[in-house]
DNA sequence: TCCCTCATGTAAGTAGTTACATGATTTC
DNA sequence: GAAATCATGTAACTACTTACATGAGGGA
């Protein structure tokens, strides 16, 4: 979020309660002592302003900051990747080079692809059953799974062709 | 998952491999801690087997144990929910009335509509943008959040008119 | 006057995970 | 005879959240 402007940690908890908010969520409580620790480190300086006798701490990135951010955006992800992670970094990818994010997006197809195929596994043992009414939620939840994952993998493609803005008007007609 | 049968710690952890693991997952540092506390709550209560000169304890839940859990269940949630800990809670609730769980899911599609709307309103300001290809990755994170919401709340009629069951079948022309 | 927003920060608590220690059985 | 599985458990650590403490400015 300092990628672009300076911002104090009071805006920074601002920012998340949209956009990347969906996503991911910080208090106070940890925004402050890591703004400290990344000071420490040299990955962001801050200058003491006072604005109509409001004191504030103003954080910038620093060059260091904006490497290692741009490495952390790119590096391959853990084997317990979770969808929310991932679009909380694909949120913050717009100055990446296109190729970059497409490689990191094919990655994540292949990993939701393979949780995809064993759901399918799951739900042939719930089909071969002949009492599945009495497992009606367990199903519901399966089948939730599924429809979450094919939605997921359709997205994907929507993104790689850059076809999301079309789909994004599209919608509207959905809204209320 | 104890409702059913009695199982060890390590029997509870396999349990979550498959099935509401997609939810939610345990490992072992809270498991073990935990039985022992609901053990000293009176919700379960445990046998020391030994099978083929392993040392085993078996977990059963008491009619305590049962109650308490079934209000777990049907409790009003907190204001901040997940969907996956609503399908956490909805995993298990096959053995529940009918009617209290339309009830929950009720309550449940209006905070995803709620939250559909706020998704809406964002929209709105980023159509209004004129360089909207510099906000590409923000723009596709904003429509995975609205299309989510919106085949979560198809998902919810769908379940609720008890027709789950067909709409996992037919789905089976998508597998690979 | 009262409440909301702006603004920073800490102490205590929550809810776990990871890695290790231990040891038997079973399968390749 | 090595590796995987069955089985229980703990200590150290991680990564927060909640609630509190403090205080100024602005609007109804």
């Amino acid at each position: 979020m300092l990628y672009r402007n300076a911002l104090t940690g009071y805006d920074l908890r601002k920012c998340m309660e949209n956009g990347v908010g969906m996503f991911y969520k910080a208090s106070y409580g940890s925004i402050y002592p890591l703004l400290e620790k990344l000071s420490e480190q040299g990955m962001v300086s801050y200058t003491e302003n006072t604005v109509s006798n409001r004191k504030q701490k103003k954080y910038a990135i620093s060059d260091k900051g904006r490497k290692h951010f741009d490495y952390w955006l790119t590096e391959y992800e853990p084997s317990d990747l979770k969808i929310e992670a991932f679009m909380a970094k694909l949120y913050f990818c717009d100055h990446l080079e296109e190729s970059l994010v497409t490689e990191k997006m094919e990655c994540f197809c292949e990993r939701i692809n393979r949780k995809l195929q064993e759901l399918y596994q799951e739900r042939k043992q719930y089909l071969k059953m002949t009492n599945q009414e009495e497992f009606y939620y367990k199903l519901s939840t399966l089948y939730f799974g599924i429809t979450k994952l094919q939605s997921l993998l359709d997205w994907c493609n929507v993104v790689k062709n850059r076809s999301s803005l079309e789909y994004l008007i599209m919608q509207e007609n959905r809204e209320m």
